[in-house]
DNA sequence: TAGCACGCTATTGAATTCGTAGCACACTAT
DNA sequence: ATAGTGTGCTACGAATTCAATAGCGTGCTA
């Protein structure tokens, strides 16, 4: 028995379970998000091979987090191993603007660690 | 002592700490992205007004949130409680597309839903 | 001095995740 | 048939994280 989190029930963050709050229940885990990404970005990976790409996840939680997402119905399990469905793709999709904004955070970063060293500018 | 993941350090998911991941590492811990969002949506909140709005959230978790987000720069205390920084505002732009596939996704499942009640249609 | 609201911490127990080992099955070559 | 390999996946104990509640220290008001 998984549990995961449905738009419509009850969630974290939202008793009536508004849609974007079952997302962040269901994205919001270990793994989660990276899994979709890898999948999305690599094509169909078998299990071994999806573990690998995730360098350091455990069979135990990559296992929960593949069911979490097939139920959700994210990603589904075919000749050549996972790969993302439609919606899946949809949700991969709208993580991009993400991967955007995580580089100009890199960089913001990246100048305040070069401000450090000389002091303040 | 607080343990947050930044872009060019080593994260989950990747050695490097490529900036994806470094966000999937912040973003995907439990309540991250909630906060964030009720920040973004309901303007500067006081710890326990935002406590509030997450309806079931613990004054631990929130605080771990709340310094994490703070130390990623995504978060800053005013004077009228906890908002976002313009970077902050930037990740929730970023999220604004995950809602919209939300709702794709819950009229999906509603979808499935009445689909099973009729022995598929 | 007694309330009260603020941000926040301490504590204890439950849930989740981690890391490792290994199972059951299928296919292949010997 | 038997050994080898690769598959998806599970078991287990330890470590980490989260949850729920109580309460601290501060500042304000009366």
């Amino acid at each position: 028995m998984v549990k995961v989190p449905v738009p419509g029930k009850s969630v974290r963050g939202s008793k009536s379970g508004s849609p974007i709050m079952a997302m962040f229940d269901l994205l919001g885990r270990r793994w989660a998000m990276g899994v979709l990404w890898t999948l999305s970005e690599q094509g169909p990976l078998t299990f071994r091979a999806l573990q690998d790409a995730c360098e350091t996840i455990s069979p135990a939680v990559l296992n929960s987090r593949i069911k979490e997402l097939r139920t959700a119905g994210f990603v589904e399990l075919g000749d050549n191993g996972y790969l993302v469905t439609a919606l899946g793709a949809e949700v991969y999709e709208a993580l991009l603007p993400l991967s955007r904004v995580s580089t100009a955070w890199a960089e913001a970063i990246a100048q305040l660690e070069s401000a450090e060293t000389k002091t303040t500018d």
